[in-house]
DNA sequence: ACCCAGATGCGAGCAGCTCGCACGTAGCAG
DNA sequence: CTGCTACGTGCGAGCTGCTCGCATCTGGGT
């Protein structure tokens, strides 16, 4: 079982624990979301319904909402356009050069520093996760 | 002649200078902007059309845009819900609370270390600004 | 005072969701 | 294995926050 299959079990079986129903549509798209981090909505659309075409629209936004609730997966803004959806947690976090568009991922924890410090002189927690960073990358300054 | 008039009158010749017209509309809506900062579009659409009720939004979103071309404003986004506007030059960043949603204001100069710090490690420059940064304030916490 | 590129009013259109409703099915009780 | 029912779904309408095309108007140079 690859590890995306395994992730994917995680999320049903999670569901199914929280008194959740598990559906077809449900669990396909667990899959392609475990399966492929930022995609769009509309994206997992396409993807859950090559194997699943009566799966609607409509279910995949109310699937998504009802898994972000459960704490499985979360979204977050690259920039403007759909929210991009990944596993809770995804270990990365995003940069995004507002020059050429590339997404930097790097590691949460590398972080760290940062948050501290920004907690320690403005009292805040920073909740990296939501919106991207926007800026420069090295090649596009 | 109060702060917020004149860098309205600063907006509006620097518009002049680059070759744009001038008009009623434009003229209103820099006065907003440069007076009330955070506005959503639709929001500055309301405070001009106090005094200029024949200003459409649509005038308003295309003016928006000019200005923020210009360098003149840029929009913010601070979660869900439309963007904010402000001033170009608005020397604070803006700290969005997930829990009751207060937007804590700092000084960007107080983040030039953080920012050298990604920078230095990630060869990123973060363009803090065009989304605000979540997470929980002192008291959510 | 005249001219015309550029700005505007207006309304249609679009992306990205969100919701109400009737039907269908997961999952539990028996 | 069967029946019951509340939760999930397909479907389409609706909503927010813009964006655009078009005809008309006007700022500002001559």
């Amino acid at each position: 079982m690859s590890p995306a299959q395994h992730d994917a079990e995680v999320l049903i079986r999670t569901l199914r624990e929280q008194g959740q129903r598990v559906t077809t549509g449900r669990r396909a798209i667990a899959e392609v979301v475990a399966a492929n981090p930022d995609l769009s909505a509309e994206e997992i659309v396409g993807f859950v319904q090559r194997d699943h075409p009566e799966v609607h629209p409509s279910t995949v936004y109310r699937t998504l909402e009802t898994l972000e609730e459960a704490g499985l997966v979360r979204h977050v803004h690259l920039g403007h356009g759909p929210a991009r959806w990944q596993l809770a947690d995804d270990p990365a976090h995003r940069l995004v050069c507002e020059g050429c568009g590339a997404v930097q991922l790097v590691s949460r924890v590398r972080f760290d520093e940062v948050r501290r410090q920004v907690e320690a002189e403005f009292g805040f927690a920073i909740a990296f996760g939501h919106f991207a960073m926007t800026g420069r990358c090295s090649t596009c300054r």
